[in-house]
This record gives structure tokens, C-alpha cells and sequence, in this order.
DNA sequence: AGTTTTCTCACCCTAATTGGGGATGCGATA
DNA sequence: TATCGCATCCCCAATTAGGGTGAGAAAACT
């Protein structure tokens, strides 16, 4: 049986021509195409579509939001955004709300018929250009090699519970050290770590992800 | 002129249907395919290639810390990783260490040669399966919506600075009001967070994404 | 094997910083 | 008017930072 899908655009154009697109091709079906998402949720229930086409804008409510608001309400339902600009804040705001695939409307009808099958078959397609955006995110906000102060075990675990907030007393005692120790290891920390105060300390840690 | 590909896959069979692959195409040139990535850079800076194959799992240096010298030395090369297994770890840990792109090897050779053009030129080709791993870590790691403690626009301002492990002194100098005025402004932020130390503050700031 | 370095633990003293209580004034906003 | 944000000040106790010293054990060098 074909796949169904529902279309939200408000681009006439766009919804006759992807309307063309599916309507030669029996593996899909197209259910429904409406030009804005105002009440897409109830589209949903009741056409009852194996993967949804979101346009990111849209008069009235924009298609991030409405990502959001069916990812909510059928989260085994997959959704493709299509986009004219890959734009990297909305890419990333759209996945975060729950949108698995995401392609450019300039990339082929064929690649789009191609990214429904990914989505529906537990893939995430995105058209290559986005992909880079999706990684260079990723990248910039984990940044892998952390570099390598050569901490001791021992003062990796002082660090630990000093991340945690705990006091120079509450160290010695969850380590069953003197507390006077637990001073010398985090004199040690700083030292290394070229810095003077607990928050430097922490801050460092985290934000390095140390440990 | 075709594109100049350096391979790096411990398996012979591989190794000899790629390189008959590229043979068979005039867009692509195969400038080398070697069993081990130990001298990866070396023959990288000889044969100057524009994109890298790298098998994940090799013998000897792997491919996942192969990548990361390789993007140390050659930070604009693209590099796309060869995989059997579609190991969210694996994945992640290449894409931190530099790279572009992540192809399952049982995608077919058009894909591949598809991938590599859009490495090329300037995309991140990854396999649907992949790309939908990448974006569950993204989504998980980027916990969307921060519990909001309704911090004022002040206190916000203090706390960023305390993160950053300035001292109450340094903090009044540096938005221009007192010394007390700043220990004001702390406790009501302890208050609001529910915590009573400046490392917890400061943990809690950057593990929750607050600011 | 012998020496040196490193890690872990512990203690001392002093100065600076921080945390928990207050209280007060002023301007904006509700 | 009453609350809220923002700024300022006070005292006091606790915690933290910087400067040392030193001993015992394990690891690394020669």
C-alpha cells in the first residue's frame, strides 16, 4: 500500500506540483495538501498520514511551531520540513521540535520521494548542505579532544564532587580524607588548570567537559 | 578534472571493488588506497587527495583516531567515514574529530559517489539511519526548554560573570556598582536557584543551559 | 639496584572571599 | 498603594586561597 502523506504549504504552486509528483507514482498518496497549519493537528486525526511535509514559513502559525505542537501530539509521526533556505537556527529549532528530515525545495523530486521512504522506513534524510550545518552545530558545541591537563586520578575525583558543589569539608568526607588533603589535591587542580578560584575550577570543567 | 580519492580501508575486497568502481568513472581518481592508516598523514600530504575514505574499524590506528590527526593537519580536507555498523558512538566521536560525512558501506556504490560529490563540494553526506542518530543526540543534548528559575535581567548579568569565575569585587567593577550591591544580587540568585555556594550556582548554570 | 620523581596524604599560618542574617532608599510597574 | 527590581550598607561566621613543610609509597628513570 502507498505511503500517505499530508502536505502543509501556502505556496500554490508548490502543493499542485508535489500534488503531480505523487499522483504519478503509486508507492505514495497524497491525503491531503493545505496551505497553512493552523489546524494541522486535526488534519492528522483524522487523515491519518504516515509522514508529514512541513513548509518552515507560512503565514499564521509558522511551521516550527507546528512541529512542535503534532510532534507533541503523535511523536511516532514522521516530519519533514521543506525549506528554501537552509537557514541554521531554523534547522536546528525544527529538529529540536521534533522534525526528522529536512530538505531544501530545490533539491530533485526524486530526492524528495527518496527522503519520504528514508523517514518512513526510521531514517533521517536531509539534503547534504544541511547535513553540514546539523554537524557543524554539533561540533562546535561538544568540542570533541578535550585538552589533556594530566590530572591525577585522585584529583580528577576531588574535581568531580568540587563540579558538584560540594564543600572542601564535604569532599574529605565523602573521600574519606583529611580535609587539609583535599586542599593540597585542589591547590594541585588549579595549578594545573591555570586557575585561582573554585568557579574558575568548575566553569573550566564543564565547559571543557573535563572529567 | 576528476576528483583525487585516497582510501583507507583494512579489507582487500573492499579496497579492490572501490577502486574499480572509481575506475569505471571519469569523475573520480583514486590516488591511493592503503590497509592501515598509520602514516595517513604522510601520504596524504604526497598524494594531496581531495577527499579522504576511512574505514572505521582497522587494525593497528583506527580510524576514528586517524581522523583526528588528519583534520588537525588538514583542517579543509574532507573526510568521509566507511562503517559496517551504524554505532551512534562511533559516529559521534568521528563527526567531533572532523568528520564530513558517514557512509554505511552497504549503501549502494551511486550513493557513495553521490556522497563523495557533495563532500566535495561543501555538503555533509551522511546515510538516512546515520543522520537520524545524529539528530536523536542532538535533540537529547540539547534539552530543549531550560526550567526557567525567572531570573531578573541583573541577575542574569551577575550570574554570566560569576560563571565566567569572577569575584564579587570583579563583578562590581565590571558592571559598575558596588561590592554589596553584587552580594545582593547573588543572594537573591541562590534563592531562586536553590543553592548556596557559587560552584553550585555555577554548575547548575551550565549543566541546565541557563543564561 | 639505587635514585629521583610523582602521587597521596597531612599539617601550619594568614589573608581574602564568601554566605546568611539583617536594613534602607528610590523608581517603576501593577 | 503596594510590590518588585535595583542599588547600597552593616555585622559575623564560615569557607576558601596562597604560602609553606613533610612523610610514605609507588612509579619512573639511570
Amino acid at each position: 500500500m502507498p505511503i500517505q502523506i499530508i502536505l502543509f504549504d501556502d505556496n500554490k504552486h508548490i502543493r499542485e506540483s508535489l500534488a503531480m509528483l505523487f499522483l504519478s507514482d503509486n508507492d505514495f498518496h497524497l491525503c491531503g495538501a493545505y496551505e497553512n497549519a493552523e489546524s494541522a493537528e486535526d488534519l492528522i486525526a483524522i487523515t491519518k498520514p504516515d509522514v508529514v511535509l512541513m513548509d518552515i514559513d507560512m503565514p499564521g502559525k509558522n511551521g516550527i511551531d507546528a512541529v512542535a505542537d503534532i510532534h507533541k501530539r503523535f511523536p511516532d509521526l514522521p516530519i519533514i520540513m521543506l525549506t528554501v533556505f537552509d537557514d541554521a537556527d531554523r534547522v536546528f529549532t525544527s529538529l529540536r521540535n521534533g522534525a526528522l528530515g529536512y530538505m531544501l525545495k530545490s533539491s530533485s523530486p526524486e530526492k524528495l520521494l527518496e527522503a519520504i521512504k528514508d523517514v518512513y522506513s526510521g531514517g533521517a534524510p536531509m539534503s547534504p548542505s544541511i547535513a553540514r550545518k546539523v554537524m557543524f552545530r554539533l561540533q562546535t558545541e561538544s568540542p570533541g579532544k578535550p585538552e589533556d591537563y594530566q590530572l591525577t586520578a585522585r584529583e580528577k575525583d576531588v574535581l568531580a564532587l568540587l563540579v558538584d558543589g560540594l564543600s572542601y569539608k564535604m569532599i574529605a568526607d565523602k573521600l574519606d580524607i583529611g580535609f587539609e588533603t583535599v586542599r593540597s589535591h585542589i591547590k594541585k587542580i588549579y595549578e594545573k588548570l591555570h586557575v585561582q578560584t573554585m568557579t574558575e575550577a568548575v566553569s573550566k570543567t564543564l565547559r571543557e567537559r573535563l572529567l
